[in-house]
DNA sequence: TCAAAGTTTCAGAAATTCCTGAAACCGCAG
DNA sequence: CTGCGGTTTCAGGAATTTCTGAAACTTTGA
């Protein structure tokens, strides 16, 4: 590997953060070489640069394309697939949360699903299958509300984020104005 | 292994999971029993149910106390340590955001730190950094949002959930009374 | 149509991770 | 102290994943 210093910690930072995170070392290398990359790179350029194997490097892309992590370029007058990320991390934020999303939530919520539509035999099966649904129903809640907040334009995302828990000061107020505006019934929190 | 069908499909499938997951087959698979059985249970009568080996077992639940997925109970009368899970799915959720953050986000984030403090030596250097600097920033307001959150008793949350994306609807409005109630000068945006 | 440049596939070698059985360890009751 | 019920450790074999080099395939320009 013949890189700057700086880029080299990178890179192998990644490479050995990819293994807690689904993706094996050379597929992490190539992303953060990428990422910091200020031109696109072409394969043979990556093999030179973490000095891994051609084949290594051409399994390493198909796996980042498949994530939808890089991008292909085209460079004139060259015949050769030269490849970056995405440069707006908010970007590469979305489509990590989709693609993991995709692979580790959705296969689980769809076996749940389907184990709740079975009767249920025994008492132990009958408790094991409430708990399944607790489980379906917390995880249903959150990808609803990830599906919601998805489609936020990255400002107005950004916005939210920086109000951080404040949101359930803005959550009280409504609550009061709501209650002032028409007369107080019972108990009841719009 | 000697389930009954409800259970051991699922007990299965986060076998498969704990792939995609970070943890081994057997760890998906102790917790996935221990999540949905309805009373305790000891090293032994794991054993039995996944028919692995006492040893994988220990270490199995070794790792799954190391991430605090797992609980000791003490059953009167039998020395044997018995496991279940903490029973509230909400808390389980946050224990696994807070040990995926411990594992996957914070070593990024100071190896970020580290080489941000680095001066670049080249052109190409100056750039990496930048880029770093990018990425850092992200997480960090990730997990300043997130350590505020987090904080957050389990009904706001929830509360906060079924909002969804609505709350930027109450944002608009806030913004609205915000500039109502003072004078207009130039765009401000509290 | 062919040759050259580039890319992908794939079988098996290398590396890593997982799992097991045997042995060591621990605490306690007798 | 000793034996027992119980748990943990660990070396090495099994299984899985990753990586490589060679061969096959594709595209393009002449």
């Amino acid at each position: 590997m013949n890189l700057p210093p700086l880029v080299q910690s990178f890179v192998l930072h990644f490479g050995e953060m990819g293994r807690s995170w689904g993706i094996n070392r050379t597929v992490g290398q190539i992303y953060a070489l990428l990422y910091v990359s200020p031109v696109p790179l072409n394969a043979d350029q990556i093999v030179e640069a973490l000095g891994v194997s051609r084949s290594n490097v051409s399994m390493g892309l198909r796996e980042l394309q498949a994530w939808n992590l890089v991008l292909l370029r085209h460079i004139p007058d060259d015949r050769r697939d030269h490849f970056t990320t995405p440069d707006d991390v908010w970007q590469i934020l979305r489509v990590l949360a989709e693609e993991r999303k995709k692979r580790e939530v959705d296969p689980t919520l769809s076996v749940l699903r389907e184990l709740l539509m079975q009767k249920p035999g025994t008492a132990e099966e009958k408790h094991a299958q409430a708990r399944m649904a607790e489980m379906h129903g917390l995880i249903e809640q959150l990808t609803t509300w990830y599906d919601d907040v998805k489609r936020l334009e990255t400002e107005r995302l950004a916005a939210l984020l920086a109000l951080g828990a404040k949101v359930t000061k803005l959550m009280e107020v409504k609550d009061r104005v709501v209650s002032l505006a028409r007369p107080r019934r019972a108990k009841e929190t719009a």
